[in-house]
DNA sequence: GTTTTATCGATAATCCCATATCGTTAAAAA
DNA sequence: TTTTTAACGATATGGGATTATCGATAAAAC
């Protein structure tokens, strides 16, 4: 259970146990093995207790882990239990959409709203979140404390959201843009890459399919 | 050139060159180094050079890349001249979006139409995509020969979509319903995970942030 | 109580990706 | 024409992640 130096890819693999783990029937055996965690999520044995000891040592001969024990270190260790706040910048669709996406509040997240330079977009979304003008950026960043953002504009905007973000003490910044960022060191870059996605599964397609 | 063996993560930069290659102003000589690629981008020279020599072995002494060839080349790779069908399942908030969202078809993707199994979603969309009714999909895929689907509802029906989209022919699959899908040989799943991305981002945080 | 067995944890080996180094080349300068 | 130089490509090195192996342990069986 060792706190931070926990490899990306470890990290990442991380909601999928907890996700796996949730969705086990209400009957199961209160305990796994990793064999069995591994076979149902396509992963190997040893690399499932490898990432299980990072949040959790608790396995045992025998017995392997127990279920209830290993959600709640997981969901303990993601921060899933406290929430934090965050802003989007960019209320087109996907702005919308993840501001109005309920999920993430099991995430531990809270987007609190979200802002675009349009005037038009200003107002509440069917879920009641507030989209504002720009320009209430810095008073709301500043008076929530706000240290996540979420970048949803164009490409060619997504550098000036960024700064913004910077100049007003957020530390963490996830980009859905295409685009690099620059960033002062101290602040994190979270890229979003849906076309990275497409190309992979584009290239390992068996041969070229073209409609 | 090589096509296939190419690496993931080298995969996953190409689209990145090729926006930012794209987005150079027009007053842009004509000829780039991988240094300065590498500094805009944020990575290492030498890993330019070697992920773009697996598209296009053109670069010269003394000049760098032609941008034009370059471009062409990415293109070319990536399959972004060609377009290729696609479907959706699960017509939600988020699979609406990613149909109306035009971004695709700079990407060779062209997203047909999506599926539900609640009759209340059938309709054109805003931008007059259709959505079906979930029993019309063994028909829709096999006149357009569809071989690439994307899954986007529930954790709990996704397995069920993705056995669907597998007994009609579809041989890759792009999921964003955070679990693991078993399939066959020969069929390609590429997983998107936003809770993974946000774990990511939570634990790079340079302390623990409680709203 | 002893033996067996399922399972974990730790160490070791392998593999893959990123980085560094060095030689090569072609344009520009002398 | 020769020299210099900016940039690439190829080979070598290093580090991080996955996989394999082995010993340890605790429950179950005898």
């Amino acid at each position: 259970m060792q706190d931070q130096n926990i490899s990306s890819p470890t990290l990442r693999r991380l909601p999928t146990y907890l996700n796996y783990l949730k969705s086990l029937p209400k009957d199961h055996p209160e305990n796994i093995s990793s064999a069995v965690i591994a076979s149902a999520l396509g992963l190997g044995e040893v690399q499932v207790r490898k990432d299980l000891a990072c949040v959790c040592n608790k396995g045992k001969p025998k017995i392997g882990y127990i279920i209830k024990d290993l959600i709640n270190c997981l969901e303990e260790f993601l921060g899933y239990n406290s929430t934090t706040n965050a802003v989007i910048v960019g209320a087109g669709k996907l702005g919308k959409a993840l501001l109005d996406y309920v999920g993430f509040e099991n995430y531990g997240l809270n987007i609190v709203a979200a802002f675009d330079k349009n005037p038009a977009l200003q107002g509440k979304t069917e879920t009641g979140k507030n989209i504002y003008i720009l320009d209430k950026f810095e008073e709301v960043c500043k008076r929530l404390n706000i240290k996540i953002g979420i970048i949803t504009v164009p490409a060619e905007n997504a550098q000036e959201a960024c700064d913004l973000m910077v100049k007003n003490g957020i530390v963490a910044i996830w980009n859905f843009a295409p685009v690099h960022l620059k960033v002062p060191d101290g602040v994190i870059i979270q890229h979003e890459n849906i076309a990275a996605s497409l190309a992979l599964l584009s290239k390992r397609l068996p041969e070229r399919i073209n409609a």
